[in-house]
Parts: C-alpha cells; structure tokens; sequence
DNA sequence: TCGGTTTTGTTCTCACGTTCACAAACTCCT
DNA sequence: AGGAGTTTGTGAACGTGAGAACAAAACCGA
C-alpha cells in the first residue's frame, strides 16, 4: 500500500485517454475468462501496445500494479472505469436513423459499455412510427425535452452532411456538451463542447494512401500538370 | 510554374495522410460551389485546422500554390486526390452483413470518394439470400475467388469480435493487405498488412472521460481502493 | 534471513507534430 | 515601372509522445 490512499487526479495525456478503453476491452475479457491477475507484458500483447508504453499510460492513473507480480485484473479494470468515467451509465442520444443510425442503435456494445440509448430522433415523420432496438423514434424537436428530462450530456449524429450542423446547434442550445459525428462534414461548435468524429471513408483513404505505395501499381503519371 | 514540373514523392508524414481525406473533401465541395481558387486560410476554416498546419502539409504534396493568390481548387483536388490514391476506384469486400455491414453496404460516401464495394460476404447461409445495395450477398469462402478475380487489396470486417481474427487471417491469406476493422478486438496480422481500427464506443469512451471532468458530477469516491 | 528472480514505475533521450514568424514571390493599382 | 498589399512556403522554437533502460520493490526458495 503507498503513504497516500486516494489516487491523484493528476491530467491524462490525449494519447493516453485514447488507449485506457483498449486497456479496459481487454482486462474485461481477461476477467471472463477468469485470470485474476496479468501482468504488462501480457495485457500489452492483448492489446498490440508496447509494453513499456502500457505501463507508463497506467502510471498516469496511480500506482496499481504489484512489483515482481503485476496488476489485479479486477483491480485495474476498475480503476480505468472509474477514470474513463464508465462505472455509471451515460444516457445518449441518437439523431438520425438512417441505415447508420439504426445500426448504432442496435449496437450492443454501447450497453455494454456505459451508455444507455434514450433516445432516438428524427426529422423525417416516415421513420416516426418505427421502434427500433426496443426505443421507438421520436420527432427531431423532442431533442430540448429529452435533453432536460434525461440530462442527455452526449449526442450522437448520424444525419446526412447537410444536416449535421442544424442538429449540432441544436444539441448544444439543449444542453449537450459532447457531440460524437459520423457525418461527413466539419462541425464548428462554441468552446466547451467537444467533438469527436468518425469518417468512414477516410479510414479507407488512408489506407488507399498505403496501398498505393506499397503496390507498385503504376502511380499514375504526374505529368497532368500543364494540362489542368 | 516552378523549374521541376513533376512533383517529388517525399513520404508525407501520418498525420499529415490523415488529414488530406478532409482538406479533399473541402476543395470537392468548394469545386461543386463554383469557387475556383482559395486561400489557406479559407481552406483552413472550412477543414477545421490551423493555417499554418495547412500551408505545411500541402508543402509536403509539392508547391501547388501562388503566393500572394492561394491555391487554385480544382488542381490542388486533383494532386491530393492523385497523392492519396483515389484518382480510380479501389475495389473493396465487406464482411459481415449485420446491421453495420448493411450501413457500410449503403454508405454512398465509399462509391462518391474512390471505392467499389465489389462483394458482400457472410458466414450465415440465411443472409446469404439478400441483396443490399444492389450486390447479393455470397458465402465467405468466395473470399479467395472474388480477391483473386477482381484484384481486391482492401478488406472491411464488420462482423463480431469473435470471428474477426479468422476473417483476417483468410484475407489475408487471400491476398488482401489492408484491413478496415469495425470488430471490437486487436487484430495480429504479418508484417507489410496495414490495419486501421474503428471502435464505436471507444470514441463515446473518451467523450466520457472529458465530460466526466467537465461537470462537478462527483467523480465517485476514490476510497473504494481497500474494498477490493 | 538472504540472495535470486521477476516486474513495476520512472527517468532520459529521441523522434514527431504543431505553431510562430518571416522572407520570397506574386498581384494590383497608380 | 514601382510600391503597397497579399499569401505562400519554410526554418526555428516548442510541446507532446514513444521507446530504451534501469533502479526500486515485491515474491520465492532455501
């Protein structure tokens, strides 16, 4: 045990934050399968990280781990849930449910992973009448009362390009300060609001990017120039 | 014009490969707004980043811009178009025809920005009867014959988490190397196989985390350390 | 109790990415 | 023709992140 009980509330690097969810992914299969116990190395396997880089991103957490043993998987596990904020549930909701829509909707592992879908909204008064995972949708202008009756503080866009920034405003006027986009367009919220986005395509244009280096699949010639 | 006319293939940094995808799109939607030239500062303003970042990553692409005018949009589309690698379509499979397999399926962004869903593939011979999007949807073991056949580098595995480290083995096995994955799981593959990851709630998990440090919302007692 | 073994936590160094700031280069107007 | 105004491209400073390496701290067996 360390002189002091209660771990610091030291800020978190960026990269790190960004990887405690794989760290958490994975002691939670490890608990399933019942080890009880682990150490860097082997969680740094089973979640493609170095392993020095691992036990430095936990590091900024506290110190967790056992020297000559290695981390309680239950122990740690928590620890990060607690960090990331997933111990309770955060209410979420879903504008958009087009095909993208309805399959974040039908994603089990937003439930399984802290967050309850409240709500799922739409402009379109067709998809009105649909339930869809059990949530039946609701018009876009129920998005201010759900807000308040829930504390909605995380929305989810899945709306065409057009349509994001109108939803965008919307939500945060509502009260909602984390907007996750998987429009694809660029969103320009006020300060204090975080956006994150997912972009499908660019995942693959990058991975186009690669490809086409590593082929030597004639790189189309670079002599347009003059002809543009 | 400068005295070389033809660009010079310098590797452009990660970050800067990332963020072509979004300064394209940019410059697509200028294009189909009549703009014919912009400065990077309007560039950096409708993609969201730092001008200076900007002005940066398009230098690693080559000089494709005027000084004291900017850069003329439909050149500087097509030499970032032509860098990535989407100046011609890149055949893609999808496996897994669940609900997200279905949304990729659909996703007209992929055949707007470069890529060809060629085939749709799933293990489940009940799924194995449906069109989506115009493609029917064939057994997994076409794998090897539909890559063979349509010369497919680019894999998307959408399936759950348990069947995604076999998908990959056999793409890559069948000659694809580069790999979307949507499945919440660490792929290993060889050495020379690039693979991107997209994890739904990892990226609701840091939104958590920031949230959770903006409101006072009481961070749960961190004194629940010894009843563990 | 004590040396040997294991594994963590941390320090140090290097590489990468971001931002600033400014000279070079181009246009426009007189 | 030339000066004023604009905007690019880039060198230099700064900050963040990654990886190697190792001392500190735990366990184990005799």
């Amino acid at each position: 045990m360390t002189s002091r009980p209660s771990a610091e509330p030291r800020d978190i690097p960026e990269a790190t934050v960004a990887r405690l969810p794989v760290y958490l992914r994975a002691l939670t299969t490890l608990t399933e399968d019942g080890v009880a116990t682990c150490s860097s190395e082997e969680l740094a396997q089973a979640t493609g990280v170095n392993s020095a880089k691992l036990r430095k991103d936990l590091s900024y957490l506290g110190s967790y781990g056992t020297r000559g043993v290695g981390y309680d998987v239950a122990y740690l596990r928590y620890q990060i849930a607690r960090q990331i904020g997933v111990t309770q549930d955060w209410p979420v909701v879903i504008v958009g449910i087009g095909n993208l829509g309805h399959a974040l909707a039908n994603y089990s592992g937003f439930r399984s992973r802290g967050f309850r879908v409240v709500a799922l909204l739409d402009a379109d008064p067709q998809r009105q009448h649909e339930v869809v995972a059990g949530v039946d949708v609701r018009p876009f202008d129920d998005l201010e009362t759900i807000v308040a009756d829930c504390g909605v503080a995380i929305g989810v866009i899945a709306t065409p390009a057009g349509a994001a920034q109108d939803v965008a405003d919307r939500m945060v006027a509502a009260g909602i300060r984390s907007i996750l986009n998987f429009a694809p367009t660029v969103l320009s919220v006020p300060d204090g609001v975080d956006v994150r986005k997912v972009d499908l395509s660019i995942e693959l244009q990058i991975l186009a990017y690669h490809e086409q280096r590593k082929s030597p699949h004639l790189p189309l010639t670079p002599i347009e120039e003059a002809a543009i």
